[in-house]
DNA sequence: TCAATTGCGTTATGCTATAACGTGTGCGAT
DNA sequence: ATCGCACACGTTATAGCATAACGCAATTGA
């Protein structure tokens, strides 16, 4: 599950969203990238999707968009959850892993017999700095 | 932030999460409603806005979807941080709270000097029954 | 009475995401 | 070598989710 090389399109969307400053959303990206020979969100969507399987993008479902990973060339997904905060005033994005939430979910998921596949955790909020 | 009584949208809104056995989306609300008059999507959005404020539907932010609260009559927001786990195969949903992770994050956030106001927990897979 | 607030209805629009089709390229098996 | 397959890619069209902006009506309280 370690990340292959990237083909042309998906090095683009990860160049794009590794030097935002925060996360961007599937059209913003495309945008960024028409100068590119981008014309359409598929192509967009289509490499995020590999990019988010390799484990190097992460997807914020509560603002539907997307970030470069904060760990470039750890394998994220062995990290265990990834959570997030969200500044909704300057969009900065914070990822930070705490082991004992993901025991703790674990523990509730194995009382119900609930597989889980993808746990999403994502606080939203104001940052130090917004927040004064 | 208790709720007050309910605008007859808001209660037929209310009513057609609470008889239905998952979450729906709005438009899908919106397709119920339309032998009650309803015609456009924001009807139905204006009365999930105060039904979410109301603390009584809860939005699932990963599959862009509304239910209503697991716990009626009581005021879901005084209950600390809710979480969801979604099966995606049934569409069930748990709703389950557990303190220490609402501890655990909250450490991160005064850690952090991060404001917290809303938080989103979301687990999605199989549950047992569709495991099997 | 008047102004402010709130809910409601309608039309239009914008944002997010995927379906369905076809093309080209690389590569291993026969 | 060439056939078949997998995969990335490009394009058009469409589906699905959400809100802007306007105006009207009812309620309330100064």
């Amino acid at each position: 599950m370690s990340a292959p090389a990237l083909t042309k399109n998906q090095a683009l969307v990860f160049d794009v969203l590794e030097k935002a400053d925060g996360p961007l959303s599937a059209y913003t990206i495309l945008d960024k990238l028409r100068d590119h020979g981008f014309r359409a969100p598929l192509q967009v969507y289509r490499a995020l999707e590999k990019l988010l399987e390799y484990g190097v993008v992460h997807r914020l479902e509560s603002i539907n968009s997307f970030v470069a990973c904060a760990h470039p060339g750890e394998n994220c997904h062995s990290h265990g959850i990834v959570a997030f905060a969200i500044c909704e005033s300057c969009g900065q994005v914070m990822e930070f892993h705490d082991h004992e939430v993901d025991h703790r979910l674990m523990d509730w998921t194995k009382g119900k017999k609930f597989k889980a596949e993808k746990t999403t955790i994502e606080i939203r909020g104001l940052c130090e700095a917004c927040a004064a």
